[in-house]
DNA sequence: CTTACATCGTTAGGATGCTAACTATGTAAT
DNA sequence: ATTACATAGTTAGCATCCTAACGATGTAAG
């Protein structure tokens, strides 16, 4: 997370590059603006799924299994992978999850250190009932934010 | 944080708009690669200043009370709020700093209950050391990422 | 077969963020 | 002066991420 709240100005980076030559203010300018934008969009997330007893990474698991009905289920390693996330915290977030009623795992016939984690049906329907929000959510903070800050 | 590491595709996006008619496709797409980029540079800024036994918290920190001079230190509050964090990670963030020898705080003698946080020699030269590579390494990035994935 | 190495998921421990509640101090109302 | 409320910073406890190391299982080499 990045949350400097007010953004050095143009003259502030300018400043630094008196200091630093090889510094390019225009390029740091936008990575900050990238950063600010984006940790507010995070926090809002957070904030969502956290009122419906989810978090960004319960949420994109979930989507991430649903997305694939054609395989019966996914691996935890698959989804680390995907993920760009640790094992440890797929563990945690497979556990959680299943916790919650919202995923079974089983385990897998041909590989006994693997498993498949699959949704219920409780779990696709958690799902169905958080994306409206979500996508209005998004909606809504893009058009809050269409980079009048440039 | 978040890693999704491959995007939906356009016709993913497609695919959930038919079943949720409410939802903007362009509008989620630029959404989720605005939170992918975001966390790719911060990932690796957070590597960078790991390995300056910082992370982006203590850097920031340090940056604010720099950034004016004119102050004779700011008050750990001032520092939430302008880095927009809780106040009980500024207590934290203050300590480590303190044990680094980087930064100094004196209470505040109008007000007993505040105290007055200032950069050491030694932090001042610990934030010199590590603003150019934090300079180039966000130059690097905004030149790697520019937009193809759009 | 047995030995060595790779891979799956888990556990253990650390870092960094949060909220709620606390202590100490300041401020304002009676 | 006393009472009540506000504010500064801290502590305690929780969530979520990480890396390192583990046990169990699979695979390949001799």
């Amino acid at each position: 997370m990045f949350f400097l709240r007010e953004l050095p100005t143009r003259q502030m980076l300018l400043t630094y590059r008196d200091r630093f030559p090889d510094m390019n203010p225009q390029a740091v300018g936008e990575a900050l603006r990238l950063l600010r934008r984006g940790s507010l969009l995070m926090r809002e997330l957070e904030a969502y799924f956290s009122a419906h007893a989810l978090s960004q990474t319960r949420f994109l698991t979930m989507i991430l299994i649903d997305r694939e009905p054609a395989r019966d289920g996914l691996f935890p390693s698959e989804i680390a992978d995907r993920l760009d996330i640790s094992r440890p915290v797929v563990t945690d977030t497979i556990k959680s999850l299943e916790r919650a009623g919202l995923l079974h795992s089983i385990r897998d016939i041909s590989d006994r250190r693997a498993k498949k984690v699959r949704l219920t049906p409780d779990g696709r329907a958690a799902l169905a009932a958080v994306l409206p929000g979500y996508f209005a959510l998004i909606a809504d903070f893009m058009d809050r934010s269409t980079d009048d800050a440039s």
